[in-house]
DNA sequence: TTGCTCCTCACGTCACGTGAGGTGGC
DNA sequence: TTGCTCCTCACGTCACGTGAGGTGGC
């Protein structure tokens, strides 16, 4: 799957899709002899997950975190226990700060429905009072 | 009240505040000898108006044109019925926008939680393998 | 050969963050 | 005089946007 492709999938521009590789987060599994970026099924899940993430306000490099002790932990190689138990921890440590983040969120939904509303009334206020 | 209370009250850095007033937003109302800024309770509702309008991802250009209509809309003085046909039209038309914004941000919370949730099985599943 | 898709620089932008070095005011 | 608050540059940062100039592949 070529990179427009891709794009018009996940819905994130080519630029954004070649950041994203600038950054270490998504690489494609291929290149064509031209050097056009080759991507698999699984490649587009991941950058499924990182628009899923993206309203969590993580940085690109908490990302890359998580989606490495995460690929880590499923990759079915085996992992000691220590290390699984400090991978486990790690991701615990993001699940709290989605939490918070998705309070946060719905704190920031409501304020701007507060906005929205207000608007509203200044506008049918304004409209009444030349009627 | 100096930039320090109005930083607390509003939740603003210092250096939000003082972008705001760079860029036109909001313009302290006095300055003390020494060059403090000063703010009235006028200055910080606007700001808190704002803090409102920022999860709608307007830039900060769309709200100083926002705030320029609304507040000539209520600043008492005479306008134009042509203006004010004008001043309406605008508002009319961050009224959509604030409305689409509004739907946007309900996705990106359903994503996140998407994310949030996703996270919470990943984390019981690898958990349980070691159980 | 023509188009459309893709490539790599590389500078620009938006909304601030972060010092550096200096001063105001109770 | 001591602290704490504030001041103005001015460069840095994050996540891309936006050309410029060039090439791949059906």
């Amino acid at each position: 799957m070529q990179i427009g492709e891709v794009a018009t999938r996940t819905g994130l521009s080519l630029r954004t899709i070649r950041h994203y590789e600038e950054v270490g987060l998504v690489t494609p599994s291929a290149r064509s002899q031209g050097g056009f970026r080759l991507y698999t099924e699984h490649d587009v899940q991941r950058l499924m997950v990182i628009r899923r993430m993206k309203p969590l306000g993580f940085t690109l490099d908490q990302m890359r975190d998580l989606l490495a002790a995460t690929d880590r932990l499923e990759s079915g190689e085996t992992v000691s226990g220590q290390e699984h138990a400090r991978l486990l921890e790690r991701l615990r440590g993001f699940e709290q700060a989605a939490e918070e983040r998705v309070a946060d969120l719905r704190v920031q939904l409501a304020r701007a429905q507060d906005f929205a509303a207000s608007l509203r009334e200044r506008i049918a206020r304004a409209a009444d009072l030349r009627a």
